[in-house]
DNA sequence: AAAACCAGGATTTTT
DNA sequence: TCCTGGTTTT
């Protein structure tokens, strides 16, 4: 966040603050709420105040405890206490809801059953756990998806909810009455694994802080001080956690932005922080209100559409700013989203020109889907940009591969990493082997990999899978020896090497080959950095992230739930449209309450602008294929006309007014005719034009390199390097 | 056991 | 339109 300067010397660093942010700083005793609005000094706040409790004597390093949502904003608290203490912060409870509670999770494990060595399951393991748990129980698939049903676990789990506590009314009708029997099931056999899913780590920490008083006391004891993030994003369980926590000493100061919350359909609710006085009696609240981001009429829009929301604590932003007089904010009408597209593409182009650096410039989505429309221009004007979420690293498959490997090492429960590795690479086990492997487990109540031992003493499979099933398990166990004697990361390369993963990737032809070599090398990397298996591990499970630091100067594609908490000097918001934004779903479901979540997310994304906002909408827009009319979004309408800047007023096209998604919207296959040109038409001219010739070496964003062979109007047959011959439309391939 | 084929679904995703 | 997961085919 962009507040003047970095970390203040000690002693002074109380005279940088302006007046409410030294308040938020300075009252220490009781519980506190620091109402901060965007771009107010949040995290300046939060910092100074670890370093004030320190500097003051209230408070030794480790008696505070400091939670953030984001692994990024744990990370970035860490370094700006450290730069504090002036010395590396280490041993600090500082980091994320999740970690903080694995963390306490691992030294009480034995009272929820599990011990101290449990796996962290990803997403993925989840919905397989209970996708085998439902087979089990006789449950349609088709009819009930495992996704489904996840999330009501999650929800119920979100809410602090153990099966036994499942109110009656909350049976839902999902699954034929069965959610609570499914849930109880599934985790039952969570603990049989020894694993833990991520809501499980905040529902087992609570369960054990509210029934040990012992346990309890012991926290009381150790934090003094307990700071919090975002706190408008906690769900209800991290808040009970928050709150035993607090009996203590009551010292709570949450920070956070109830005009910011956009996660309720992940659990957050943002009663949290509206309830906060009468949570914690003779709380104190400070609002941050001083804005050094935005220019004022970036603030006054964004302040004029969210005024229109019920459910807030109310707080008005004015710009800090010395050049806080600024343009207004535009708003342009453009006749589909192709021309829409194209508008956002010349002004950036135009910026650039006039020397805007383009890491400083974003263009933020409502869905993933749209970023696609943005993309394919910005690669025909040659624009470098960056699309932010999308698979992290540890999605990845040949990454989850591995550490079913590792996890099957160091954990010889882990049935999910034993099922995933067993045939992986091709051992010639298929149905019938696995079903004869089951079979056994179940009877006998064995884990995965002890049945395997015993099935390969049997003839119950035929000689070839039982002779590779025998050489899996006799690699287990001389990788888990190895583990001992030669440490985990020569290991682990070996655990690769002799298993044949590696050689799996090296015979593969695809594409992506290349690249899952090197991601697993860098896997292997990172790993030195642990002291042992278990701590990488859990690094993996809680910590790695993709925020591989961006290279060169990029134009920023993300959606708008991404952004917040960053800033650029230029943002544009396409998109604002009935039935996309707001969201269709959020329009149907949820009534008024989700209204509001979808203006919170319009007010996130112009508070995310420093100099110039521009929102744009779209009378015509391509949608799963077929071309879509759509109305202007109700927002445009609730921003202070004095304000913003309209432009390119195009005609609507007549029609009822309907979705985008829903049923009645104008659909067809054909691009609506252009009544009315608009004024953002940039090198229309064809493809084949562009200078493309035979022999001239290019380069495609998907298949990389290669020769130009022929050309045929705006169709150019390529031979790539790595992929081969194609045929593909020019205008997604550049020079090299 | 791999390839080929088809139907259904497609916000947002901090951990 | 385009991707995924499940099914059928070879």
């Amino acid at each position: 966040m962009s507040v003047p300067s970095a970390p203040p010397p000690p002693g002074d660093y109380l005279a940088r603050l302006n007046p409410e942010q030294r308040a938020a700083v300075e009252t220490l005793d009781g519980p506190l709420l620091v109402l901060a609005g965007a771009g107010t000094g949040k995290t300046r706040v939060l910092t100074t105040r670890f370093a004030h409790l320190l500097v003051t004597g209230r408070a030794a390093p480790h008696q505070v405890l400091s939670v953030t949502f984001t692994n990024k904003a744990a990370r970035e608290m860490r370094e700006r206490v450290g730069a504090i203490l002036n010395r590396p912060a280490e041993g600090l409870w500082l980091g994320t809801f999740h970690a903080l509670a694995a963390r306490m999770l691992r030294r009480h494990a034995e009272l929820v059953g599990l011990t101290s060595s449990f796996t962290i399951l990803d997403t993925d393991d989840q919905t397989r756990l209970l996708k085998q748990v439902m087979e089990a129980e006789g449950i349609d698939l088709k009819r009930w998806p495992p996704n489904g049903m996840m999330a009501i676990i999650q929800r119920w789990k979100d809410r602090g909810l153990t099966p036994d506590r499942i109110p009656v009314a909350e049976t839902t009708d999902y699954a034929n009455n069965k959610g609570e029997k499914l849930y109880a099931a599934y985790q039952a056999r969570l603990v049989a694994l020894n694993a833990c899913d991520f809501g499980d780590l905040l529902l087992h920490v609570t369960e054990i802080l509210r029934t040990n008083a012992e346990v309890l006391e012991r926290y009381h004891n150790l934090f003094r001080y307990i700071l919090v993030d975002e706190y408008q994003d906690t769900n209800l369980v991290q808040y009970l956690w928050l709150r035993l926590l607090a009996q203590g000493h009551k010292n709570i100061c949450c920070v956070g932005d109830d005009d910011q919350s956009i996660y309720s359909w992940r659990g957050a609710e943002i009663e949290n922080i509206l309830r906060f006085e009468r949570d914690f009696p003779g709380a104190a609240i400070v609002r941050l209100e001083s804005n050094y981001r935005s220019t004022q009429p970036i603030l006054n829009a964004a302040s004029g559409l969210i005024a229109r929301n019920e459910g807030r604590l109310g707080k008005t932003l004015r710009s800090g700013r010395q050049d806080a007089s600024g343009e207004r904010v535009r708003v342009v009408s453009l006749w589909d989203s192709e021309e829409e597209a194209r508008m956002v593409g010349s002004r950036i182009e135009e910026a650039r020109r006039g020397g805007q650096n383009l890491g400083e410039v974003a263009i933020l989505v409502r869905a993933g889907f749209q970023t696609r429309a943005f993309e394919e221009r910005l690669i025909t004007l040659a624009i470098p940009y960056r699309v932010y979420g999308g698979a992290k690293f540890y999605e990845r498959l040949e990454i989850r591969d591995a550490i079913a490997y590792f996890r099957a090492l160091s954990q010889p429960n882990d049935d999910l990493a034993f099922e995933r590795i067993v045939n992986t690479p091709k051992r010639g086990l298929g149905d019938t082997a696995m079903a004869a492997l089951h079979r056994l487990a179940r009877e006998e109540q064995l884990p995965l990999r002890f049945a395997a031992a015993r099935l390969i003493e049997t003839d119950a499979i035929r000689p070839r899978p039982r002779a590779a099933l025998r050489e899996l398990l006799e690699g287990l166990a001389r990788w888990s020896a190895g583990l001992e004697k030669e440490g985990h990361v020569v290991t682990a390369a070996q655990v690769l090497e002799e298993s044949g993963y590696i050689d799996m990737w090296k015979a593969d032809r695809s594409l992506e080959a290349p690249g899952r070599l090197d991601n697993l090398k860098e896997l292997l990397r990172a790993m030195a950095e642990f002291p042992t298996l278990g701590a990488f591990l859990e690094h993996i499970a809680l910590v790695m992230d993709t925020d591989d630091a961006a290279e060169g100067e990029k134009v920023s594609l993300m959606t708008l739930h991404a952004a917040k908490g960053l800033e650029f000097d230029m943002v544009f918001l396409p998109g604002w449209e009935e039935g996309l934004f707001p969201s269709q779903r959020s329009l149907d479901e949820g009534g008024a309450k989700s209204l509001e979540e979808e203006r919170r997310l319009a007010y996130v994304g112009i508070t995310r602008a420093k100099r110039l906002c521009t929102i744009s909408h779209a009378a015509n827009r391509r949608i799963y294929g077929n071309w879509t009319s759509s109305i202007p979004s109700r927002f445009l309408d609730e921003l202070p006309e004095s304000e913003i800047l309209r432009e390119g007023g195009v005609q609507q096209a007549p029609r009822i007014p309907s979705s985008v998604f829903g049923a009645g919207a104008l659909t067809s296959t054909r691009r609506p005719r252009v009544i009315e040109a608009g004024a953002w038409e940039v090198d229309q001219r064809p493809e084949h034009e562009k200078g493309f010739s035979r022999g001239m070496r290019v380069f495609h964003q998907k298949f990389g390199y290669g020769r130009i062979t022929g050309v045929d109007d705006d169709k150019l047959d390529i031979e790539f390097e790595k992929a081969g011959a194609k045929r593909l439309f020019a205008r997604f391939v550049e020079p090299a």
